[in-house]
DNA sequence: GTTTAGCACTCTACAGTTGAGAGTGCTAAC
DNA sequence: GTTAGCACTCTCAACTGTAGAGTGCTAAAC
């Protein structure tokens, strides 16, 4: 064999024979288990080039090689080879996402425990973003004498409601003004269109209506506002007990928001990504793999799963490539009602 | 001074002084610190009495003592004195709770998110439950040709919606008539009192409707179960990284429901749950601080902090009584609209 | 030029030892 | 009932020694 390809050989075996027992891998352990055909001396000298390269490291002078996150990289890049779900597991998937979900968070709830379930590590799942979407309808509820709720239908099927209230009486007869006024206006709206100017402007284009309409138009901005929301489910918090880098990781957890805009920020396919390619200091140290589902054929939310460095990741790629299609699958059936 | 008062006295001083440093309390310590008139001879004598009747545990033979579960117990009943909150704190509170407040469950998000930051402590704030509230008005928003959501509007001010679909054409009129119909049935109706028998019933009242009505009649029911089901927001999850007790309270944050179900059973007024006495064994070495707060001046849901045993009892509960009160009064003001 | 055997070297992990310091329980006297 | 004095116990931290794993280097073989 090629001493080059010798060397990818050897970086894979150290990889996979790391993830599987974790302990620094030594140039005898190497031969027995990769049934190299060349003597541990060889190996050494060939550890000790791509250690040189940043592949791997040695935790001490003593110890057998590790790999990096450069190692870890070339590996899920180049040695990587990724068996998809069997049809009884894909099948076994789809039908426990679909568990008593009747509610696209639902199943998004399922699939983050589904995914904790099947790879061991925290599983994430964000709702759709709204950025693409648009206004498909608003409706009014009324709620008492001086108070409404107003409801905001999306095109890619979140609704999401807001109470107001009113210095005069609202009757259905003026619930019936706002339905009428404001779905002219706001139909086929891009969400992320609606903000203070958009409904200024729209206000100013009512005459007469527009006294009554502020707080009106200020709910369906509201709503707008929460329907472009992500928000995330996650599940496996547990795991983290022990956990080396469950410290780091809860820190991460601990702010809703940075959780939603790291989430949104991974990558539009199905991927890796490893340690500092993360866009979080306090996943410096852990592997995110995560799925896109898509939402009349466009992507949509995210579903990942956060680990050790050291993880199976063609197992990982695999579900998780599987859960993604399924939830495209089961919420594109729930939403084109 | 008499000794049994002597003997409560240093247990106060042995919990004050351990709560303080962490450290185990030798008796040298305790007598500069306590300002106690005998010797140190005399203290041994009062501690291996405590020690005896299960107060207080020494962690190994020269060490100092520790307060048992017990201990913190008859601290907390005996000696403890709670100084409300200042004026000022007071307006704190009430202001930081109010901010960008547009929906009870902002409120409680803020309020779990304060008690954090006020205690340094994990802490929960429970969605009130809605075992006592009823049906104040049922609504339907149509949202496509065959679809349609179900609101609901409970006495506690909760609003819940639920979208269902029919086989018919749904149109304006049908929904008037659902509309009439199903608020005749359910309005003032108990929550808990809505399951399957009742639906049933109702939909054989209707005569020639009941065809057309089942799927509206399931769609207020699941409506009025997500009514019920009390949902719990809580903060501080960063703190668990590096605590003691942090591995057991992640297995306790793991099931939602118990986290809701063990918060529900909490006392009816602010209290304090001492290790065991909670009904997680999770929590066997936590100590939980709760509050009520009240919406229509009836026990709603509940504010709660857990902390390691070893914490400030008498501001805490200062802290949980102040903000219980707080915001009962902001929920009520948001509610009766 | 590449591969190999052999050997000296380095480092860790673990177990055992030691001494200082803290705090106790007991006893005899007040 | 309270106190001084003292022997005793236990932890903690620092230090030591040893076994084991794995390396890097060198000189010889292919």
């Amino acid at each position: 064999m090629e001493p080059a390809a010798r060397k990818k050989r050897i970086l894979s075996a150290i990889v996979e024979s790391y993830v599987k027992t974790g302990e620094p891998v030594g140039s005898k352990t190497l031969i027995s288990e990769a049934g190299l055909k060349v003597s541990s001396a060889t190996v050494r000298n060939d550890m000790a080039d791509l250690t040189e390269r940043g592949y791997l490291v040695q935790p001490h002078t003593s110890a057998g090689r590790v790999p990096t996150q450069r190692g870890y990289r070339f590996y899920v890049d180049n040695a990587l080879t990724v068996k998809p779900v069997s049809e009884q597991g894909r099948m076994y998937i789809s039908e426990t996402l679909a568990q008593g979900a009747d509610s696209p968070e639902n199943v998004l709830q399922n699939a983050a425990n589904l995914l904790t379930r099947l790879t061991d590590c925290i599983a994430f799942a964000t709702t759709p973003n709204g950025e693409e979407s648009r206004v498909r309808k608003i409706s009014f509820v009324p709620t008492g004498a001086h108070s409404a709720m107003a409801v905001l239908i999306a095109s890619n099927g979140v609704i999401k409601t807001k109470l107001f209230r009113c210095e005069f009486l609202i009757t259905p007869e003026i619930l019936t003004v706002f339905d009428n006024a404001l779905n002219e206006v706001f139909a086929g709206v891009r969400l992320s269109a609606i903000n203070r100017p958009f409904i200024q402007t729209a206000a100013a284009g009512f005459g007469d209506l527009s006294l009554l309409l502020p707080s009106a138009l200020i709910a369906v901005k509201d709503a707008s506002d929460l329907a472009r929301e992500v928000s995330v489910y996650h599940s496996g918090l547990g795991l983290l007990a022990g956990d080396a880098q469950g410290d780091r990781i809860l820190t991460f957890l601990q702010n809703r928001h940075d959780v939603a805009a790291t989430l949104e920020r991974l990558p539009l396919d199905t991927a890796v990504t490893i340690g500092r390619e993360n866009s979080r200091v306090e996943l410096a140290y852990s592997a995110v793999v995560s799925a896109r589902y898509r939402i009349d054929n466009s992507p949509a939310g995210v579903l990942a799963v956060v680990g050790p460095l050291r993880m199976d990741y063609a197992k990982m790629l695999a579900v998780l490539d599987c859960a993604g299609s399924c939830v495209s699958e089961l919420l594109n059936e729930m939403i084109d009602v």
